[in-house]
RNA sequence: GCCGGGAUAGCCUAGAGGCGAGGCGAGGGACUGCAGAUCCCUUCCACCCGGGUUCAAAUCCCGGUCCCGGCUCCA
């Protein structure tokens, strides 16, 4: 069945084409790394990070590039006001970054550009701007000149008249247009500085992006991601900038994530009102945060709050104790000589709620409908274990396998699937089970509870059932 | 001013012309020595307001109200 997304060029949803047979290019922007990343990051990223695994899933072979932006005003500026070096700093914050991700499980892109490595790339990029006649050398520095190119406005659609006269738009000494931006700015002293044609100086903000994606996906590739606040300037320059070089359409499809919003606010730095990743990290699972972001359709406003929060946790909970139903039972499950009612019941709606749940992805990525699928397998499953004596393996399996390829895709449950192993730790815990059976016999409950507190403080729950106590490891 | 996005039961989220969605929370019941997990039932059938189109609208159209975002650095 074939992808649609909601591409931000055309305003609507488009059937997914790659340009290439089996393969994804795709482009996300990513940090200036001057600060720890917020949740607002994170959203994108998470966000991006399924896209990516769900296409992967589909047996796409993706081929993902984000950049870091390792120079730039802000991290000049950020680096004035600590005393730290520019460089230095940028580094920090960029292998903070790559942990804080690291942690969310988010899938490393395939390759990282960094601006700083790619100096003579993108001074290659506007010296052939300049040659066709887009670029210009003004007194601090050298700028694209939008009105020459045509197209200008498409993705943001936004009219340059509009612009000009909003007088936004900075004038700039340097500049023939006040909406002309900068691709090269020319160093004052004091900066950092690489050599150039044009003199000393460091590479404007929107050239790293055009001129590094194209070195790794090619002239034209399939998507490029982003944040929404992305969409105008940044994306809309690099569209100018990469369609007046190429001569060609460049980005097939265009995608934007909502934003993170904090009581009716767009969570950000400047508002003081962010949570950052590592604060979050300390207090919850990442897999919270990931069924968080989960819960709410990528493109849509997402709300945060601790209740948000702890919803997700609950839910994730649930989900958890499913699978640990599901791992319990198989224990005492049999081969399928004959399939009864509950069978039946049970293999249907697993095979219906499959089929939702690919449906919901197949749809730009719908994770909040596909959520639901999920759930009801939960509720398929549980229901059929209470149903039945002997639960017969072939339906087990069929929800197992099913919460395997979800895990797969929204990256949960990954310590589930993982950690089964965990040398002589478990005959030592099983075997505290077998005396607190003993001692539960002889009516002697106050030791029995004492094991089985002192358990749960290590991480370990213990529960009775008619089936016998079985225990699990506490994740959330 | 110019462009976008929203308003869904106590809460969080989907959906998008007719089978009234999923989760959380709350209450009750089953099972338990207790706890936990799970299941069943209930939460008195929700879609900002006012018009219109239609046999039928939360969903389409018109007009409002409120909220948010972009137009300047931003994921």
């Amino acid at each position: 069945m074939a992808i649609r997304i909601y591409n931000t060029l055309t305003r609507q949803k488009e059937e997914f084409k790659p340009l290439r047979e089996g393969e994804v290019r795709m482009y996300v922007c990513g940090p200036t790394v001057y600060d720890y990343p917020h949740l607002g990051h994170a959203r994108t990223y998470i966000a991006f990070d399924v896209i990516r695994r769900y296409l992967e899933h589909k047996g796409y072979t993706v081929l993902m590039v984000m950049n870091f932006t390792d120079i730039d005003d802000k991290i000049i500026k950020r680096a004035n006001e600590t005393g730290e070096d520019p460089k230095e700093l940028a580094e920090r914050f960029l292998r903070i970054f790559l942990e804080d991700m690291k942690a969310l499980k988010v899938k490393p892109a395939d390759v990282y550009p960094r601006v700083t490595e790619h100096m003579d790339d993108i001074i290659n990029f506007v010296k052939k701007l300049q040659e066709k006649g887009y670029a210009y050398e003004g007194s601090d520095g050298v700028y694209f000149e939008v009105r020459k190119f045509r197209d200008y406005g498409k993705l943001s659609k936004i009219k340059l008249e509009d612009l000009v006269k909003g007088a936004r738009v900075e004038p700039g000494e340097g500049k023939r247009n006040p909406e002309d931006f900068a691709l090269w700015k020319k160093a004052k002293p004091g900066e950092p500085k690489w050599e150039s044609p044009w003199g000393e100086g460091r590479p404007g903000w929107h050239i790293e992006c055009s001129t590094m994606s194209s070195k790794y996906l090619g002239e034209s590739f399939d998507i490029h991601g982003g944040g929404n606040d992305l969409i105008f300037p940044h994306h809309e320059n690099e569209i100018a900038q990469s369609e007046a070089c190429f001569g060609h359409e460049w980005v097939h499809y265009w995608m934007h994530t909502g934003f993170l919003m904090v009581n009716g606010e767009k969570m950000s730095k400047s508002l003081g009102n962010f949570v950052t990743v590592r604060e979050l990290l300390k207090r919850y699972n990442p897999e919270v945060i990931r069924l968080f972001v989960l819960q709410r359709h990528y493109r849509s406003p997402l709300d945060y709050s601790e209740e948000g929060i702890e919803h997700a946790k609950n839910n994730l909970e649930r989900l958890y104790n499913t699978l640990e139903n599901i791992r319990v039972a198989m224990k005492r499950a049999e081969i399928s000589f004959r399939w009864d009612e509950p069978e039946f019941r049970a293999y249907e709606a697993i095979r219906d709620a499959r089929r939702k749940f690919y449906e919901a992805m197949d749809d730009d990525f719908n994770t909040a409908e596909a959520l639901k699928a999920v759930f009801e397998v939960s509720n398929v499953v549980n229901r059929y274990l209470t149903e039945v004596e002997k639960p017969k393996e072939s339906i087990l399996r069929k929800a197992w396998e099913f919460f395997k390829d979800v895990g797969e895709v929204f990256g949960l449950f990954e310590d589930y699937f993982k950690e089964q192993k965990a040398g002589n730790e478990e005959e030592l815990i099983n075997l505290l089970v077998e005396v607190r059976a003993q001692l539960r016999k002889e009516k002697k409950f106050d030791l029995a509870d004492k094991i089985r507190e002192e358990l749960r403080k290590l991480g370990i729950q213990l529960e009775d059932t008619p089936q016998g106590t079985v225990w699990k490891r506490v994740k959330v």
